[in-house]
DNA sequence: GCCGCCGATCAATCATAGGT
DNA sequence: TACCTATGATTGATCGGCGG
């Protein structure tokens, strides 16, 4: 039993004009964070977003302004104290440099469209 | 209780929507290119200048704009069919089947 | 072979703007 | 005013490619 928000991935009801291209149907692996635990019992156990509290934020952020990157050591120690994989740990500097970057990028020439008229 | 909302430093706090040309350009660009609908950087940029919003504004409203598309597309029928008639194909094919002067839209 | 990083993107969510 | 939808931004995590 089971039930298919949509149209099967054959024969869709093309709506005509629009036609479905393969970006559309690009289907993502859920997430596949945290380690095993009691399944079964709520469908889905993990393969949800992480929510990071304000403390373990805290922590690498703090750890991120001292070293912009991690050891294996580092790493290690600073998952197991704010209980995260090693992996969440790594992840999330990644994209913490990646938003370091793109803030500086950004913030280097804002002064382009000034509202003049207000 | 307390452990609610960093929120109070989100910037998307004060969230305003884009220009009406903004919209224009991206829109145009987006079902010009409906079969692949990812902006090189330069496009990015191009596409900023004309909308008179930053690239990276530019690459959310393709983050956004690809994902709602194609998780209801029947809802931006309408939408695609106005600015489908309002811009010409895109020069950039790829893999097309070489053929000169047929209608892709209407087999 | 495996691992970490980068760049781009996805996908879910947040918070607000806009409309009824 | 309350409620619902549209929309821009944020972010944990994935994908593909590189280099060590």
């Amino acid at each position: 039993e089971d039930k298919d928000p949509a149209c099967p991935p054959e024969q869709c009801p093309n709506a005509s004009s629009t036609q479905t291209f393969d970006w559309m149907k690009v289907k993502r692996n859920p997430p596949k964070t945290a380690k095993v635990s009691e399944y079964g019992l709520l469908g889905q156990p993990n393969t949800i977003r992480t929510n990071f509290t304000t403390k373990q934020l805290t922590e690498l952020e703090k750890e991120f302004h001292f070293n912009k990157y991690l050891t294996r050591a580092r790493r290690v120690e600073i998952a197991a104290t704010l209980e995260l994989n090693e992996t969440q740990v790594k992840i999330w500097f990644q994209n913490r440099r990646m938003k370091q970057k793109k803030r500086e990028k950004e913030g280097l020439a804002p002064a382009a469209a000034s509202r003049s008229a207000k | 209780v307390m452990i609610l909302r960093s929120r109070f430093l989100d910037a998307r706090r004060k969230r305003r929507n884009f220009s009406k040309q903004a919209t224009e350009v991206l829109n145009e660009y987006f079902y010009s290119h409906l079969s692949n609908p990812y902006p090189s950087e330069e496009a990015k940029e191009e596409l900023a200048k004309k909308g008179g919003i930053t690239v990276s504004q530019v690459s959310n409203w393709f983050g956004n704009k690809r994902i709602r598309y194609k998780k209801n597309m029947g809802k931006f029928q309408e939408e695609a069919n106005i600015y489908a008639a309002k811009t010409a194909v895109d020069a950039t094919n790829v893999v097309a089947q070489g053929n000169q002067a047929n209608s892709p839209s209407t087999p």
